[in-house]
RNA sequence: GGUUCUGUAGCUCAAUUGGAUAGAGCAUCUGACUACGGAUCAGAAGGUUUGGGGUUCGAAUCCCUACAGGACCA
């Protein structure tokens, strides 16, 4: 987008290639940005070109900077100044060049790259309410599918859940046992935790059978088959596979209550699907497929029936894609749900966002894929992130440290509200506007403290720093947007203007710094779609949002009194919040207006 | 046991994917034009990048090895 290094980089290849007689594929110029110790925009390394010139650094560099001052960019000099530290070239372009950017520094998508993407995040399982994992799974994937939507894709956000198999009729077989009939409306739970609920009593039931069983002899493996709430269970998941009517209304009306607790959830938490699938309407067709596949020849059939796949020579090794007695495991459903997904969307990628213990299920599936025949099994990726942990260690459902997402949610938000009652400037807001703020403010936390990591890497989530609201936090960055935009709301009060005819022609280094920050906007985009990384763009608003604080602190903006200046630094402000607020946009994170 | 990911300041995270003296925040200490919104800004201190080899002009980054932790597959 930015002109400059390739204006650098043709009259440098064109000097040398010309003067030493090297072909252009020999030659390779490494620009980085220049470190902030050092004066300049953009650095040449000029190692490289140490064997191929037969030269010293020192040399190398005066000799090109005679070369780059001759560069012009629409007609005036692009170069201000160089300077040679040991092997580095260090650039600093002209003010007017920058300032030749100002009308191109607002935030704006990437052109439509004519692609469309499906973002596949929140995998649940049915018999359990969402819970902290689940957390960053969603923001992540929602957060991805911004970013991708901003960088030109046609974005496609779905949901697949996992609706059928033993864990449901366990909920179902306890609620039948010790429900008594009971209902969301009934107890007044939401539906997810009533059914988590029952999730719990088997679980309670089932040990105190089997320790009943073993203590009428029977061996504890033996026992863990027999106990009869597991064999009603799996009776019932029979039934349900046979179609059995009352079996089937059940699950309806349970799965029915959860996924209004999963929409509530969803719906505070601020993400949204355009599409769910359900495992129990894809493993047919995944079972279809995987037979198929057996007529073909890519897939195995053993004496016993099932169905194996065999991908030694992958460096992976022998999966079974079909039990013996023909049911099917979640390669299967995965499959027919990739399957069903591709003739509804054709879209040209997708994104699987999943934890990374599904690493090796994932190299599986798009192999599998790919064996049966569809090429675009390799414009399928697996969003893989790390597991979270708490203070105290691992998240164990068994040992009740699960962190619950909506107690989770309601904690920051009670957080938010305590700690900007101490401090906020809130007067005149209406109890409606307020409580919206804290929301604002406490997911604001929550979500950048998850998303300013590297998705790959396993986090660390201590809630008393998640909810932090200084140094590099969501808050911080929601406050310096919240503080701009009532500085532009005061200057245009005043009836200041916000530009000039005669815009300034140099620049203090806080307002060049931030000036540069604003234009890497789409560039930071770029790469965070290209890397499927949220945690660049946080990164990216926090670095604007310190940038501008340290220019506000340096260049008066209200009170300058050239017109000209202030009216440039006005109009820097505004693009700030702008971006500031376009960035935070990307993650899922608003930002007020005030706090 | 096999495969794979991770290991960076006391703590939580960065490091433009091989470039300069490894950067931020928290916590600790010190300061800021009579506060254009101080939830701000500036500074100090904090490191043998888990250990050991190797590759090269140059390594947190690539290779080998040991150790530690996680995950998956049996």
């Amino acid at each position: 987008m930015l002109a400059h290094q390739e204006l650098l980089s043709e009259a440098i290849e064109k000097y040398i290639t010309e003067k030493y007689q090297v072909s252009k594929s020999d030659l390779s110029l490494v620009f980085n940005p220049t470190r902030k110790e050092f004066r300049g925009d953009i650095t040449l390394v000029l190692f490289p070109l140490i064997k191929l010139l037969k030269s010293n650094p020192a040399a190398i560099g005066t000799e090109l900077s005679a070369v780059l001052e001759n560069v012009q960019f629409e007609g005036r000099p692009l170069v201000a100044a160089t300077e040679v530290v040991q092997g580095f070239l260090n650039i600093a372009l002209t003010d007017a060049y920058w300032m030749g950017y100002l009308p191109k520094a607002s935030a704006a998508p990437l052109p439509k790259s004519g692609r469309r993407t499906v973002v596949e995040y929140s995998s649940p399982n049915t018999n359990k309410p969402l819970h902290l994992g689940h957390i960053r799974n969603n923001l992540l994937g929602y957060a991805v599918s911004q970013i991708k939507a901003e960088a030109g894709d046609e974005v496609v956000k779905v949901q697949i859940i996992n609706d059928r198999g033993i864990h449901i009729c366990k909920s179902m077989v306890a609620w039948q046992r010790y429900g008594n009939g009971e209902t969301p409306e009934s107890s007044g739970l939401k539906g997810d935790k009533l059914v988590g609920k029952y999730y719990v009593a088997y679980d309670k039931a089932c040990k105190e059978e089997i320790a009943t069983l073993m203590a009428g002899g029977m061996p504890e493996e033996e026992a863990k088959k027999q106990a009869p709430i597991l064999l009603e269970a799996q009776n019932m998941l029979r039934a349900w596979e046979a179609g059995d009517v009352a079996v089937i209304d059940l699950w309806k009306t349970m799965n029915g209550w959860v996924y209004e607790g999963f929409n509530a959830t969803y719906k505070r938490l601020g993400v949204d699907f355009n599409k769910n699938y359900y495992e129990s309407q894809t493993y047919l067709l995944g079972k279809d497929k995987v037979l198929e596949g057996v007529a073909k020849g890519v897939f195995t059939q053993k004496t016993d029936g099932s169905v194996w796949v065999d991908l030694r020579e992958e460096g992976l090794d022998e999966k079974v894609l079909l039990r013996s007695d023909g049911t099917s495991v979640y390669m299967t459903q995965d499959i027919g749900t990739a399957i069903e997904r591709y003739h509804e969307w054709q879209m040209d990628s997708t994104i699987y966002t999943v934890g990374n213990e599904q690493d090796y299920h994932f190299k599986v599936l798009f192999k599998v894929l790919d064996k049966l025949g569809y090429a675009w099994a390799k414009q399928c990726h697996h969003l893989s992130y790390g597991m979270v942990d708490l203070p105290s260690g691992k998240m164990k459902s068994r040992e009740g440290t699960v962190v619950d997402a909506d107690d989770l949610i309601e904690e920051v938000i009670a957080a938010a509200k305590e700690k900007t009652n101490e401090s906020g400037k809130l007067e005149g807001m209406s109890e409606a506007e307020k409580e919206n703020l804290y929301r604002i403010i406490g997911l604001g936390a929550l979500k950048y403290f998850i998303l300013k990591v590297d998705p790959q890497k396993r986090m660390l989530f201590n809630p008393a720093e998640s909810i932090d609201l200084q140094g590099n936090t969501g808050p911080f960055i929601q406050y310096s947007h919240a503080r701009i935009r009532s500085i532009v709301r005061k200057a245009k009060d005043m009836g200041l203007k916000f530009s000039s005819g005669s815009p300034v022609t140099t620049l203090e280094d806080a307002e060049r710094e931030l000036l540069k920050l604003l234009l890497q906007y789409q560039e930071v985009v770029g790469e965070a779609d290209a890397r499927l990384s949220p945690a660049l763009v946080c990164q990216y608003a926090y670095d604007l949002a310190t940038a501008f604080n340290r220019f506000y602190h340096d260049c008066p903006v209200i009170t300058e009194n050239d017109e000209n200046r202030r009216a440039f630094r006005l109009q820097l402000s505004e693009l700030t919040a702008a971006t500031l607020k376009r960035s935070l946009g990307l993650v899922g994170i608003e930002a007020p207006e005030r706090m």
